[in-house]
DNA sequence: GTGAAAGCGCTAACAC
DNA sequence: GTGTTAGCGCTTTCAC
């Protein structure tokens, strides 16, 4: 694509009157010892002078590598990754590779495409945030011998390197607040338990809560289809739909807590005046928001560089025998603002207000004054 | 990296007894005219059975093309850019294209190395969201015949497809919803005047203050050195340090906007109650902030598809004769929300309180039933 | 320490 | 319509 007729190893090999081999040897640090350290300067002086910039795509073609990695993500525009991303390059960078992002949009048939995808450019392997705990297509990439970390989520009984937040401690943490408050009926929107992250949040709420004697009722527990806003949103509003009286609700990630914020505000319900809320992963922006959002604080760079790390070790094993690999957990920490508060003591329960009239305008008045 | 030993070319044609030329047309859609009906079935039939996939490593090095395009983000964590991505990919994908994202941090010399290592991969194009007015790089590249959309900014007198929002009539707009408001002294948070957008935004501020008699006060005006928080709040503390009295904001970004609420803030001045803030972009989680920004809506995802529009005729284009292109231009709405309110009437300069009379729930109580 | 030669997997002239 | 040949730009044995 360059127009002015890029200059070639055999350009520079000519310029400094060796043969091209030699230029190689003399260009690549990792065999320029094989060369007369003279021969090396000149070689180096030359291709400098000439604006030499080797051709990635011959090489990967001869080596099969590319100095590459993909980058699967689920979703772009959740504000939980871009964070990630930046700690995954920071690692990468310093060793000369490069992220191939893409974006499946949470569809699984697009996850096939672009992972195929980057197979076929022949990253020399893949950083995966869009595991399901079951995940056939991942099994065979491992089994092939594609180097492979998992982000975030696991795949079930796939021994493959991750690096996840200890979402049983941020679980634990969350709910641990909020009885503190003084909450007795805590409802949960989890993520999809097709995920492991969803199932493990989900699990470690029921610990919780039975640690915690809070009330224990099924219904009190909605799994969203998605992590979305749309899906908490749809979430929550079917516990109420069906009656669910809490206080307080934990979401198994911030876009579902941004969607138990709309469910609850077509109720009529304040958060927290009415009904508390806490998220999961403290993405950008949450401090900002009406009410700011109570949260589990996850080190989303810390975690993206941790994978980019482990991918390294990943990609320096023998394919054909990885070495075995335990999850690895980050710490996280509970971030109190304004979207939990102790439960309302003048009735146990939340309802819509109003025994019929419409809410709505005389609930806003109230928000002149923020609970900040 | 695949470990079965990839099947090639080559084995598709053996098993299906052909040469492998001839495979290589009937694989290939636009030459499969030239092989017979039968060929072409029994080889695709073979290439399926086989599960083959084209390498496009070496399909690159032959033809000097990647069905890859470059995609320059200055910042991937500014959530403006994700949808822009999802429209760009959304215009590529089905023409058989992928990006590749790169995000400078908003650095020259990272942008370099970033742009450097998208060409040396032989990307067939770019779609750069980073220019600067003064860009002697792009003007290089645009020089040596690589095809290029700019997308927001674009650089100075370089003759080169561009696809940008309307920022004179978004400007004006948020300008005449302030002064409609009653608002008199209006200041403006420009962008950086390096870049186009920064400029335009600037100079279609003066314009609109004109126009519509507001004070056209030099001290009203200050200048972010970045597009981000950071500097938004900088340039607003500059603004107010200096004595700058201005009953309302107009931010050249919805990011420089939030930096703006950062620097009302730590001075005790409320927004809207006493001082209004408008933003630009309309990027996601706005309506949900505290308060809702007011901001001039702009159509991400569609300027993304617009832009890669453009980058498929730039690409059918010789290289040497471009078409010369006028920057195409989006038309964007002003979206009223709840960061702008009528100016004070008690009176007309906002100062840090304290002094006395709480003003705040009186205005708020209008906002009962926000425009959105 | 350096050169010669082969080849990564594919496509595109050019024959026939 | 199909096969032959050459070669994209590089790395890497293997000689010397």
């Amino acid at each position: 694509m360059l127009r002015p007729r890029q200059v070639r190893l055999r350009d520079v090999a000519d310029a400094a009157g060796v043969h091209p081999a030699t230029a190689s040897r003399a260009l690549n640090p990792a065999t320029r010892a094989q060369v007369s350290a003279d021969t090396a300067r000149r070689v180096l002086r030359v291709a400098e002078d000439l604006g030499y910039r080797p051709n990635p795509i011959a090489r990967s073609l001869k080596t099969a590598r590319s100095h590459t990695v993909g980058l699967v993500l689920p979703d772009l525009t959740n504000p939980y990754f871009p964070p990630v991303v930046r700690g995954i390059e920071s690692a990468l960078e310093p060793a000369g590779y490069h992220a191939w992002i893409v974006d499946t949009h949470n569809d699984p048939v697009r996850e096939r495409a672009q992972i195929d995808s980057l197979c076929a450019r022949r990253v020399d392997g893949l950083i995966v945030a869009t595991a399901r705990r079951d995940h056939p297509h991942l099994r065979a990439l491992h089994a092939d011998g594609v180097p492979l970390v998992l982000v975030n989520r696991r795949v079930d009984g796939l021994d493959v390197p991750s690096v996840a937040p200890d979402d049983a401690s941020g679980i634990a943490q969350a709910v641990g607040h909020l009885a503190a408050l003084g909450h007795l009926r805590v409802a949960l929107v989890g993520g999809p338990a097709t995920t492991s992250t969803g199932a493990a949040r989900t699990r470690a709420f029921g610990h919780a809560v039975r640690d915690l004697g809070l009330a224990a009722d099924p219904a009190l527990r909605a799994e969203a289809s998605q992590w979305t806003e749309a899906a908490g949103a749809a979430a929550l509003r079917r516990l109420l739909d069906a009656g669910a009286a809490c206080t307080a609700v934990v979401a198994a990630s911030d876009l579902l807590a941004l969607g138990c914020y709309d469910a609850l505000a077509e109720r009529g319900l304040r958060c927290p005046g009415d009904v508390s809320v806490v998220g999961f992963n403290d993405m950008p922006f949450l401090s900002r928001l009406r009410p700011a959002l109570t949260t589990v604080r996850v080190a989303q760079a810390a975690i993206g560089a941790a994978a980019a790390r482990l991918l390294f070790d990943a990609m320096a094993d023998p394919p054909d025998a990885p070495r075995p690999a335990r999850p690895s957990l980050f710490p996280v920490s509970l971030v109190v603002r304004e979207s939990t508060a102790p439960p309302r003591r003048d009735r146990g329960l939340p309802r819509p207000r109003a025994g019929g009239a419409a809410p709505g305008t005389a609930f806003r008045t109230s928000w002149a004054a923020p609970s900040d």
